[in-house]
DNA sequence: CATCCTCGGGG
DNA sequence: GTGTACGAGGATG
């Protein structure tokens, strides 16, 4: 019979049947389901003579087992742009792979994509995608569905049931100890179909307690929440920076009360490693790292907190509460507990939320690359880049390179290059700027010049520098980035038209255009199977020709410029109109091949550069601009680290805003009137204090920071300091 | 300069 | 889990 259903997380087994894929989904009709494939694993092998003698005799020993190949099949591959032939040597188990690739190399033998993990092999060989519709042809034993062949369908998952978890802990003077301090209480909201679950469970008893489920222990808490998820057969659960905290906090209570956290789709217990909680056949979403790996780039603020993030996208927070009374509230059994418990549901209301808002994004990524939601989650760029160029490789009959060894990375580590160009400001205040920048000038270049490891200096052409690129024969990469470029120019096209879903139109051409401009940075990336420093420098290089010709040729027409970097171009117009400059570049993208384009970014009223210290040319990315609506821009300075006093921060923010305003000497007034105040001890001791973290015992410090010599102090005066004390 | 260290998020 | 992989920024040597 046929199935068809939505793919959402990927596991696998070694069954008597040999390694099956489990694919844990649900089915059009919103089932859960969990279909099996039986997928064999397998290495390359470069085929040279005697090799196919020493692969049938290969042997690899791992305890009281003996590994062999499982069979041979010889192919050609595309190896960077050269034929190749090689076996496709299957082995019995997954992990006999990496075993067997080790005792081909030790007989000499070059072995290829020995290290792509099982699930990802599949999901690549099958060229399916989970969230994305699958079709496919079998029948049901037991509630499982045994597939003989699976196919890519149309359509995405969209109703994804959601759990959001988060808890509060017992935590006197900040300290936070898992093995220690129990879990006072866990909130859980979720809201499915017009249907809301939203509870906390708490062993505390305290009146006046909507939502609130009394239990009678930290234990019975760990049991009722396991209980919980169970019922509510979440598709993915969600908390904020979960995996580093929440999930690792209760894997250890746990652990702790014998609790077994067997929530998996299988009956599986949650498994907490390094920092990452896996839960089998049930993504868990971790919206920090969506946030701090992929999108903080779009986003205005710089502090990745629960409260600033859910401010900015959705316009609401967590409740003011102060934490640092909840240790004492619940010893003392206080009425206020009611008052942290509603802290904690808003917390998970508010991370429901967010992962409510964010999933949409988040699944037009896993429909383009293709990893599971759980994996894609705590991927960064270079993973995603390359998880998206095996993926493609299949279409090309592309075999993969290796990934670099430790001695390779160290090599790849000191290699540098040159970045990109900056035009010095001089420093100061100007007024009617005109930022103009090239539109994805990485992607572009790569696209135009045809940048790939297999183009460059090719031997059927030639060029004028000591570098070139095939003008005849595109590479894989161009031909990637290419067609990423137009699948999103497309998509703009239909939103510009607002035709079908805009939302979801958009959340992919987000995608599209994350993915595009991460390509240079995976070149360069020291870890890259397609690596190549010498592609990524003739990225910047080019890249550098462009804005330096940008930049004499409006000097020529008559603009006088004041800043540029790498991409963008800022235009002073000095008496020239808006119109004049818009001519300029009209006229400029006339001169320019390929996907280039130079584009008008935006006018601001004022802008200041300023100068390095004791320095009197403008210092790079450090300025501020003043927009048509009176709001400012702050570019690269310091007024956010946590290891500046808040003084210093509160002071650079006014007086920016005091100069683009024009009101430079109401600043100067400012900054003496803050002098003053400093010196006659005016200001809170608060407002000056500097906070470091002392991470591992103070006798292990090599070298004496201002933290460890404070903490030293501080032992000498008899004061106990140790690991995660704050030093102020 | 290179290298070591801290930090993020969470209570 | 067929997986080594953070990266920016400051201080120190």
């Amino acid at each position: 019979m046929e199935l068809l259903f939505y793919p959402i997380d990927v596991d696998y087994e070694i069954t008597s049947e040999g390694p099956a894929i489990y694919l844990y989904g649900k089915t059009k009709d919103g089932k859960q389901v969990c279909v099996v494939d039986y997928f064999q694993p397998y290495f390359y092998v470069e085929n040279d003579k005697d090799v196919r003698y020493l692969l049938e005799n290969l042997t690899a020993v791992q305890g009281d087992k003996t590994f062999t190949i499982a069979g041979l099949e010889l192919v050609e591959k595309v190896f960077l742009g050269k034929t190749k032939e090689l076996y496709k040597v299957f082995t019995g188990v997954p992990k006999a792979v990496p075993l067997l690739k080790e005792a081909a190399e030790k007989l000499g033998l070059q072995c290829y994509e020995y290290d792509i993990l099982f699930t990802y092999r599949y999901l690549i060989d099958k060229q399916i995608k989970p969230m994305t519709l699958v079709k496919v042809e079998g029948s049901f034993s037991g509630d499982t569905f045994i597939a003989e062949s699976v196919e890519q369908a149309s359509g995405t998952f969209d109703d994804a049931k959601i759990l959001a978890i988060d808890i509060e802990t017992y935590a006197k003077e900040k300290v936070i100890n898992p093995s220690k301090n129990p879990i006072l209480m866990v909130a859980l909201y979720g809201n499915y179909k017009g249907k809301e679950l939203k509870k906390v469970i708490t062993w505390k008893r305290f009146p006046d307690s909507q939502d609130v489920e009394f239990v009678g222990s930290e234990k019975e808490l760990l049991q009722r929440l396991v209980g919980v998820i169970k019922n509510y057969e979440p598709d993915i659960i969600t908390g904020y920076y979960s995996d580093g905290f929440d999930m690792p906090y209760i894997e250890t209570r746990a652990k702790k009360h014998r609790v077994s956290l067997d929530i998996g789709r299988d009956r599986s217990v949650m498994k907490v490693r390094n920092k990452e909680a896996k839960i089998v056949g049930i993504p868990h979403v971790d919206v920090y790292k969506f946030v701090r790996y992929i999108i903080w780039r779009g986003l205005k603020t710089d502090v990745y907190g629960l409260d600033p993030v859910a401010q900015e996208l959705l316009g609401i927070g967590k409740h003011d509460v102060n934490l640092d009374d909840l240790a004492d509230a619940w010893d003392s059994g206080s009425d206020s507990l009611r008052e942290f418990a509603e802290y904690n549901l808003q917390d998970s209301l508010v991370t429901f939320k967010l992962c409510e808002k964010l999933l949409p994004d988040m699944i037009e990524f896993v429909k383009l690359v293709g990893l599971p939601l759980h994996d894609f989650n705590r991927s960064r760029f270079s993973k995603l880049v390359e998880l998206y160029l095996l993926r493609r490789g299949v279409e090309f009959n592309i075999l993969a390179p290796n990934k670099p060894g430790y001695q390779q990375i160290s090599g790849r580590k000191n290699q540098h290059y040159e970045g990109g160009f900056v035009y010095q400001p001089e420093p100061g205040v100007y007024s009617d700027l005109v930022v103009f920048d090239f539109r994805s000038l990485y992607p572009s270049i790569i696209t135009s010049h045809n940048v790939d490891i297999s183009t460059l200096n090719c031997s059927c052409c030639s060029g004028d520098g000591e570098k070139w690129f095939c003008q005849k024969v595109k590479g894989f990469l161009p031909t990637v980035v290419e067609d990423l470029i137009i699948r999103r120019s497309r998509i703009k096209e239909l939103i510009k038209k607002s035709e079908g879903d805009v939302q979801l139109l958009q959340a992919r051409s987000e995608a599209l255009k994350i993915m595009t401009n991460s390509f240079y940075g995976y070149l360069g990336f020291f870890g890259a199977r397609w690596y190549s420093i010498d592609c990524a420098s003739s990225v910047t290089g080019l890249a550098r020709r462009y804005i330096t010709s940008v930049i004499s040729k409006a000097k020529k027409a008559g603009f006088s410029v004041i800043y540029g970097d790498t991409d963008s171009i800022f235009l002073s117009l000095e008496g020239k109109s808006k119109e004049e400059a818009l001519e300029f570049v009209t006229s400029y993208n006339d001169t320019l091949t390929g996907q280039m384009e130079l584009e008008f970014e935006g006018y601001y009223p004022k802008g200041i550069f300023v100068s390095l210290k004791g320095n009197d040319i403008g210092a790079k990315k450090k300025y501020a601009l003043l927009n048509e609506d009176g709001a400012i821009m702050v570019k690269g300075f310091e007024s956010v680290r946590r290891n500046w006093s808040e003084i210093s921060k509160e002071v650079q923010k006014k007086v920016l805003k005091l100069v683009l305003d024009g009101l430079e000497n109401v600043a100067v007034e400012y900054i003496k009137s803050v002098i003053d105040d400093l010196r006659a001890q005016n200001v809170s001791v608060e407002k000056l204090i500097l906070k470091t973290q002392l991470t591992k015992p103070v006798e292990q410090y090599d070298s004496i920071g201002p933290h460890v010599a404070v903490a030293l102090q501080m032992i000498e005066k008899g004061q106990s300091v140790g690991p995660g004390s704050l030093i102020m």
